[in-house]
DNA sequence: TTGACACAGAAAAACGTTTGTGTTAACGTG
DNA sequence: CACGTTAACACAAACGTTTTTCTGTGTCAA
């Protein structure tokens, strides 16, 4: 296998030197037109690539970007990943993936590799409440993006950009659904607690109780861990208790479905013996013979848009400014909460909030 | 923000050559181990980071995967990603995800990208028959290997690792099974014609029908894109038929399973009045009150199998051997086929395949 | 006719590593 | 004690680019 052409081959047989050929490579002007096209052609007929390595240790730059998630399993994330990775091949970018599997010292080794390679930035999808490796980013000015969750350290928090839903509103819109259809006792299968996402949606809830003025149900409170399997588990904590819930909110759809497959199979009827709603809207929940009701967001889009924002940040045009965007939630009901059955007038039209949203 | 140190701050710290920070660094020979400890130390104070771009310019490998995927959309995706990403990691390589959106031009591309950056090997999961850009990595010598999809071009098809499923098998058990279940008017949903997975399905189909003594159905092949979408769509092109299929055999759970939705939608009932079987057994086809009939393969496994055998490649270990791994399909049954309903003595004890398997 | 000035191109330095070749000093060994 | 051996390290080249600085050649106005 004979060695890969470098510029230098290209600047022989064009006779001129490299420094020519590279300022004809990239378009830079000081070369004639005439000789320009003439290594352009030879550049071509040996099939000339850059090395990138070369290139990168040049200019400091690699066209790359990391993308750090907890596990491309959940599904939540497949969307995600192809809105970020479509939007970067548009922009000239690649993607190196990892995932962490919640592990916040693999994500660290992880952020080293990545700074290690050279990445021009970093998106995160796996951010914790109080992330060390977020921190010793942003304090190193490595452009990164928070994706999904945000972070609450007050040191770092209004100095990292993020794109996320707004949850609390999300799941202050689930709980206040399930309350219209007159729900009283509402079971929550809340997630991982160092991911902010869990604690605004634990928050919106918290409101919506309290604008219809019921109190927070906090006995039936489940954890969950935003995986399916927790989401079986936590029917069985329902199952134990004095009182069950009559509904239950999941604080993702991964969740809310293992839930359903839990109630299924201890021969619940969802949703005429108990309503379910989640939040996320991933493609299982919207499978017929599924029909979750849920809380959609726009997974493609807040990916795409996180690219956008990163590579203005790391192509200078936005240098300084913080940007924070907050993408608005929206229901989407179908079957999963008896809306058809048992239709939303009856229950609701004297059932607003108490007071203002 | 400061510059990031070099191998030769930490000499000048450590009050050696850098010659020997990079000899202690990577733990080789000629230093002695009380300045090996000596550079160490100033080498974690200064939080020292070898700039890779500078490495792979010199001994030419990256320690970086390329990894060509259609779509992470598809459910397929993610769970063998996933098996891919982590023995990556494992091994000490990364991941540069790149999804091509069944465009072979675009597949070009990212190719030309991959090599420009110096990948030590290209995992291709979207290889298509006769696939030119795979044909032009094997003849320069990168290793790559294929995963899931083989490619026929008798010039490399030899010569090029891969490791797949047995499909002909997988669909022979899958065809075999609605034949037992008393079907004979079985409906395929066929995949991307340019994909071996396709024409394997398709031909392990035909062996079924043939062993048990029945014509092909060509009528009853319905093109489809390996898309939920296409499996709706072949619905429509079902209900046209003059004879439309008792049962349904479509190359991948993805369709089948918007196939079973169209179905339902038409007002067919699942599996009483039809049967569907799908192929891949991902996590969609598992849910509870979807229970899809499929040929399971073991996913995960095969992403791992796919690295392990690159890596051993690349790093000389199995220079030249050609490695093709092929893997056992399982049938899983569920509810989509009626095997509970129906009872699977009934209609089978009397009927195995005319000639031995 | 002579500077001034573009212009096209070359030469050389630099990016941060790794590695082959020197160089020195200490240490045996006969 | 002279000589070879080895350990421990330094020097310098090399990897393939980009970029800064330098050089030569026309061209044009004064």
């Amino acid at each position: 296998m004979e060695r890969k052409p470098t510029i230098k081959d290209v600047a022989k047989l064009a006779r001129v030197s490299h420094t020519t050929v590279s300022r004809a490579l990239n378009d830079r002007p000081r070369v004639s037109s005439r000789t320009r096209d003439r290594i352009l052609g030879v550049a071509r007929r040996l099939n000339y690539r850059p090395n990138v390595a070369a290139q990168s240790l040049k200019v400091r730059r690699t066209k790359t970007l990391g993308l750090v998630i907890t596990t491309i399993i959940n599904p939540f994330y497949p969307e995600l990943a192809q809105g970020i990775e479509n939007t970067a091949r548009e922009m000239g970018y690649n993607i190196m993936l990892c995932s962490t599997n919640f592990d916040i010292d693999l994500e660290r080794q992880y952020v080293e590799m990545l700074r290690s390679k050279g990445v021009d930035g970093i998106i995160f999808t796996s951010t914790h409440l109080d992330d060390p490796n977020i921190r010793d980013l942003v304090d190193e000015e490595l452009p990164i993006i928070l994706v999904n969750r945000r972070i609450y350290d007050p040191s770092v928090s209004n100095r990292v950009d993020y794109v996320v839903i707004e949850n609390a509103r999300g799941a202050y819109m689930a709980v206040e659904h399930l309350i219209k259809m007159g729900h009283q006792r509402i079971g929550i299968i809340s997630g991982h607690d160092q991911s902010s996402v869990s604690v605004e949606r634990l928050e919106g809830a918290k409101k919506a109780f309290s604008d219809y003025g019921l109190d927070f149900p906090s006995a039936l409170v489940v954890a969950g861990d935003f995986m399916k399997s927790s989401g079986r588990q936590a029917v069985a904590a329902f199952s134990r208790m004095r009182l069950p819930p009559t509904a239950v909110f999941a604080l993702n759809d991964y969740m809310a479905l293992g839930a359903l497959e839990g109630f299924l199979d201890a021969g619940f009827r969802v949703p005429e013996d108990l309503a379910i709603i989640g939040f996320n809207d991933i493609e299982m929940s919207r499978l017929k013979n599924i029909d979750l009701t849920t809380i959609s967001q726009k997974t493609y889009e807040m990916g795409s848009i996180a690219v956008r924002t990163l590579v203005e940040k790391i192509e200078q045009k936005a240098r300084g400014i913080v940007r924070q965007i907050i993408l608005e939630p929206e229901l989407v009901i179908r079957k999963s909460c008896g809306f058809s059955l048992r239709g939303y007038q009856k229950n609701v039209i004297k059932k607003g909030p108490l007071a203002p949203i």
